[in-house]
DNA sequence: TAATCTATTAACAATTAGGTAACGCATTCG
DNA sequence: CGAATGCGTTACCTAATTGTTAATAGATTA
């Protein structure tokens, strides 16, 4: 993708911002949709399907979070980015918008160039801006995984992984034979903050087992479970 | 190594956040060293050798990515534990910059308690903090232990250990030759609360010198054990 | 909207690790 | 030479840990 396919849509109340901000932002070559409410901002997602939208948040009529929370509710919208304009003062922690599914923030007042720079660094996230390379696939053994498509090739079969299962997989593979706690694999799989019950993880063990192969995974009692090929 | 010999970069490109993070941290009595970019970042780490390099994946000038790429071609920070802040949860398998070189991840928002403890729980990795050793395999005679895989391997053969045997036989390996008293076993293997039977030290030794070998292992009567090679 | 899939939990079974008691043997020491 | 002490060994018990299945609520898809 170029960067002149890449369509931003900008959202705030104040003429003048949309206006500095969308300018450095055309002049980089992106596409620039503007609204200046949530209400409107939603229809113009709809419509337009950006790839990125950098909102206010303090706005009439509905304010960025709403918007934000209605946004992330569309299907086809999904992978877009969405980026908040905050007041500088306001505490990082307190910042609410990750709540409502926002991605990130952008402190006012606004540099352009850090604008921009900061625009691009978000957008390096969408696959093949620029040719960012990444290797979507790892081998171990006679399997290799596809983080793409949340598969796994094995012996020419293709088996496809719900994604916690393959997160899971996709844990233990990248050091085969090193063991992991229940307590990494929750960390990691599951995320920081998130607590979810005791069989959980051995579920998803068996289910994996089942899948690709009940050798492969070793359980180490006390411990945790390590995958050898 | 104590606390506060351990320096943390910290790169973001706002200010608050590096405010917030690094008060956190230093509270903790860490040595805190910022930068607000990837070249500052890479810079500052040349310079100052830091431990653990906390790093937000999006940045102007240079982003966290590819910062992090140049820094891991360093050859003096090999050893450096790079951990990226990322938007939002992420699937695992879908964050970028495990490709860069990056060691972990913490999600935003980040909440001071949780990243203290993350912190804390990634420089247990580095050699001497509070007792933890990170060497993954210590060799003594024929033997490899591997720590990491809870293992240990003999003329070959691969032994699995229960934990506390594993640890047992690790400590007794750590210093071979050294009398352990049955009171240091028991503070270092089984913890300082845990009040456990007088016979408890010997059966677990038993069963090492039933899977290890028995000449191994000496007795010193009235003393400890220690082992032989 | 109905028809799947997924993730998680709950409940129970199976397994294993850790610990203990009991007994026996050796060494030490009076 | 016994008695006392410390250790080795076995068998057994219990608690902790994991495996398994099924049920359910929530997502996702057709």
């Amino acid at each position: 993708m170029k960067k002149k396919d890449i369509k931003i849509l900008l959202v705030d109340d104040e003429q003048d911002i949309l206006e500095i901000v969308g300018y450095n932002l055309s002049q980089e070559g992106y596409q620039i949709v503007t609204a200046s409410n949530g209400k409107e901002a939603i229809a113009k997602a709809k419509k337009e399907h950006p790839q990125l939208i950098i909102m206010d948040v303090m706005m009439p009529e509905m304010d960025g979070m709403e918007a934000c929370e209605n946004i992330r509710k569309i299907p086809e919208l999904q992978d877009t980015i969405i980026t908040f304009l905050t007041a500088r003062s306001e505490d990082y922690s307190q910042v609410a918008g990750f709540d409502a599914g926002a991605d990130d923030y952008i402190a006012k007042p606004i540099k352009p160039k850090v604008l921009v720079s900061k625009v691009q660094a978000l957008l390096r996230r969408l696959k093949g801006v620029e040719g960012v390379s990444s290797t979507t696939t790892l081998t171990v053994g006679n399997i290799e995984i596809n983080r793409e498509e949340y598969k796994i090739i094995k012996d020419g079969e293709e088996i496809i992984l719900p994604r916690k299962e393959f997160e899971l997989f996709y844990l233990l593979a990248t050091k085969p034979g090193k063991v992991f706690t229940r307590e990494e694999i929750l960390d990691k799989v599951w995320g920081n903050e998130v607590v979810v019950g005791g069989r959980t993880i051995d579920v998803h063990i068996r289910k994996l087992r089942e899948k690709i192969g009940d050798s492969f995974f070793k359980t180490i009692k006390g411990v945790g479970y390590k995958i050898e090929f």
